[in-house]
DNA sequence: TCGTCGAGGATTGTATACAAGGTATACAAT
DNA sequence: ATTGTATACCTTGTATACAATCCTCGACGA
């Protein structure tokens, strides 16, 4: 690995003195794994926002980045456009971008598609959904029942899930219209697997769905698929109800 | 516009003596009319697509396109990932891109997604729609009915009868899971609306639609628009049947 | 005191130079 | 003749320099 560095040069303005071990560790189009510095600044900004350390709203400016991500600003542009294109950025003109902020308004917004989406996946995969890939939504569920109470684990077995679905409705279109919304759903803030309690009732749903699926049922499976979302967006507002709820009560809490 | 160039010192290598009359008339960021030159290129490149001047399954390279448009490659590869980004395009790696080709399957993948979400726009706006953008509507309308020959005309009313049912439908996700889908159309080929016949056929639905729209009867405007789409379908399915056996029996034409 | 105008700073938009990667082709060896 | 290898070229990826634009802030006049 340390044949790639080259150091073409070691540097000609020494940038920050700070994160140049890890300048080092990439610095050409395709840093080793083969992705190039716009998709690792794309993944890098997403992961930030989602996890919160760029709040929503922030203001963001090309530089600003390029100097945090330890390159310059060519691939950082490309990235954040990329972000913009997918909604998670606002660019404004010759002012920066700021990161999208969404309200309850929004929310239901979005879940009022994702009731319109998910389930024909759903239905769709009841449909034409091979036996393997049943067999690897089944295996995906087993090991979700294993970590209810890990939130970190879970998630992923939960997008897998999804996706999996998605895959298996052979839809190019539906998924990238499902895609278009669930780019922005890192922006709504904590997810409702946080709580084990929902957790545990979001899975029970899924096997239900899964069921579905495996009996060839598809409107059982879109029937089951729209109430699971129904239930999640209902989690989501009882959630900031109580949570206006307790700043009022509590207003620094 | 002759006072846009400003010639800022009029060219330091004059790249290519073809095309310098043009890239006068651009040649900076927000060139007079406020749009980068990413965004013209942007919607150069898919105006050529849509036209049909750069078949489907062209290999296009930055360079090309850069020469072809007057400008830097700069704004070109931001156009480009752009156009990626919204389906029309596909990036190879070191190799340039291809323009996208849908075959009839992908056809039909698409209307089943729009068969999904149109009907919801049309059911959102028969339930939310103000005065106003019912007037507008019916304004389209009206001056769709005297082009219904003169596809040039007709293109862009149809788009707009569309695009202000969604604006009335208030829901940015639909908003964008319905622009995912659209902006692969220009990959379809001709459009339906070159045939009076069809054009005609489409009029008189529109008209069912806004009818229901007015009397704020979500349900009918659902069940139209979806008729709608699956009418459009039909047709396009219809059309290449058609040329198919035209060239079957007429290879060469 | 308030409004307007101008200068300056900050940020993006664009062009270009250079380096790295991939592909294809030509040549040699089996 | 076929296959493996090396080299050259083409294209993209990245960095940086510069121009244009927008916003801010301060000075000046009414």
């Amino acid at each position: 690995m340390a044949t790639r560095a080259r150091t073409r040069k070691p540097s000609r303005t020494a940038p920050d003195e700070g994160a140049l071990e890890r300048i080092a560790a990439r610095r050409m189009p395709a840093a080793g794994d083969g992705r190039s510095l716009a998709e690792v600044a794309c993944d890098e900004i997403r992961r930030a926002i989602r996890e919160g350390r760029v709040p929503t709203g922030a203001h963001l400016t090309e530089m600003e980045l390029a100097g945090w991500l330890g390159m310059s600003r060519t691939p950082v542009r490309e990235a954040m456009r990329r972000l913009e294109s997918e909604g998670l950025l606002l660019n404004q003109p010759f002012r920066g971008a700021l990161v999208m902020r969404l309200d309850a308004e929004d929310m239901q917004q979005m879940f009022a598609v994702r009731e319109l989406l998910e389930p024909a996946a759903a239905a769709a995969c009841a449909l034409r959904a091979t036996g393997s890939e049943i067999a690897a939504l089944r295996e995906v569920l087993g090991r979700e029942a294993e970590v209810l109470g890990n939130p970190a684990a879970l998630i992923p077995l939960n997008r897998q899930f999804h996706d999996l679905i998605l895959e298996a409705a052979r839809n190019q279109f539906l998924k990238k219209a499902i895609a278009a919304v669930y780019s922005l759903i890192p922006l709504l803030g904590d997810s409702n697997l946080l709580d084990e309690p929902h957790a545990r009732a979001a899975h029970l749903q899924h096997l239900a769905i899964l069921e579905a699926i495996e009996a060839r049922d598809d409107a059982g499976a879109e029937l089951l698929a729209r109430s699971h979302v129904s239930h999640s967006l209902e989690c989501r507002l009882a959630r900031i109800k109580g949570n206006e709820l307790k700043s009022t009560l509590n207003p620094q809490s």
